[in-house]
DNA sequence: ATGACGGAAGTTTTCCGA
C-alpha cells in the first residue's frame, strides 16, 4: 500500500503532471495541497477516469486540499475540528486497511493537511501558524485514540531540522527553521507519531521543495517541509519512504515534489 | 536587494508563497 502527498501550487495548472505522475505512481491515497480553485472547479471526472475517487475542500485563490484514493472513504472531515477557520488547510478520511479482514471497520484514518506559512517570527501570519498548530494538536491527541492506524501528511511548512535545510546558517531561525516552529514538529512526535521519511536511510541533501527562483533546483537549494507523520500501529509496516524528484523537472513544476510512503500490505 | 519566480486576481500592479 502507498500514500503520497503532494503541493501543486494551482491543481488548475499543474493537473495534467498529476495525472501524469498517478499512471506511472498508482499509489492508493494520494493527498493534495494548494489546489487553489474552488469546490465547482475540481476535476473530479479527470481523476474517476483514472480509477480514483476524491474528497476535496476548496477555495478561492488559496490553500485548498483533497484527497485522492483508489477506494471508497468514510467519515470525511474539513478543517480542524474545534479550530476556527477561514482557509480550507485540512481534509480527513478513513480508507479501508488491506491487512484487516473483509468489511472491518479497522480502517486507516488520513489527514491531508496544508500548514500555514506564518511568514516570519513576529507578525500576525505566524501567530496565526502557531494557534493553528496547537489547534491540530489538540484534535490529534483525540484522533489517534479513535484511530490507532492514522497517518497526516502535507505541506507542513517545517523543517525538523538542520538536515532538511540546505542553507542551516543563512536560514538559522528563518520562517520554517525557528525553534517555534520545530517544537510543533516534536511535540507532534511526542503524540506518538514518526516521521517516516527518517526511519529508512536517506541521499543525502534530500528535500522536498525547491524556490523557483535563483535556480533553487538546479543547485539543490531546498527544504523538507513535505512530510509524512506515521501512528506505532504503522510504523511497523513502513516499508520505504521517498521524495520523487522527476516532476520538479518538469517544464512548469510545482515547487515541491512529491513524497510516497510505502507500507507493508501482506 | 522589501530582489530573483510563479500563480491568481484582474488590470499594468498587488498579494502571497517558502
Amino acid at each position: 500500500m502507498q500514500l503520497a502527498t503532494w503541493n501543486v501550487n494551482s491543481l488548475g495548472v499543474r493537473l495534467p503532471q498529476v495525472l501524469e505522475w498517478l499512471r506511472a505512481h498508482p499509489v492508493d491515497v494520494l493527498a493534495l495541497q494548494e489546489l487553489k480553485l474552488t469546490d465547482d472547479k475540481f476535476p473530479a471526472d479527470a481523476f474517476a477516469a483514472e480509477g480514483y475517487q476524491a474528497q476535496w475542500f476548496g477555495q478561492k485563490t488559496y490553500n485548498g486540499v483533497a484527497l485522492l484514493t483508489r477506494t471508497a472513504t468514510s467519515d470525511v472531515v474539513r478543517n480542524i475540528p474545534g479550530f476556527a477557520d477561514d482557509m480550507a488547510r485540512v481534509i480527513t478520511a478513513t480508507v479501508p486497511d488491506p491487512v484487516a479482514a473483509p468489511g472491518s471497520s479497522d480502517g486507516i484514518r488520513v489527514i491531508g493537511a496544508y500548514f500555514p506559512n506564518g511568514q516570519a517570527p513576529g507578525t500576525d501570519k505566524f501567530e496565526y501558524k502557531m494557534a493553528w498548530l496547537d489547534g491540530l494538536r489538540a484534535w490529534l491527541r483525540e484522533e489517534l485514540t479513535r484511530y490507532p492506524k492514522l497517518v497526516l501528511m502535507g505541506d507542513f511548512n517545517i523543517t525538523f531540522d538542520d538536515l532538511d535545510v540546505w542553507d542551516p546558517v543563512g536560514m538559522h531561525e528563518q520562517i520554517h527553521c525557528t525553534e517555534d516552529e520545530r517544537y510543533h514538529l516534536r511535540a507532534l512526535v511526542a503524540l506518538g507519531l514518526a516521521d517516516s521519511f527518517r526511519l529508512f536511510t536517506q541521499p543525502p541533501k534530500s528535500y522536498s521543495w525547491w524556490d523557483y527562483r535563483d535556480m533553487g533546483f538546479r543547485r539543490n537549494r531546498g527544504l523538507r517541509i513535505d512530510h509524512i507523520l506515521v501512528s506505532a500501529a504503522l510504523k511497523e509496516r513502513a516499508r520505504a519512504c521517498q521524495v520523487d524528484r522527476t516532476p520538479r523537472k518538469n517544464e512548469r513544476p510545482s515547487d515541491h515534489a512529491p513524497v510516497v510512503l510505502t507500507l507493508d500490505s501482506l
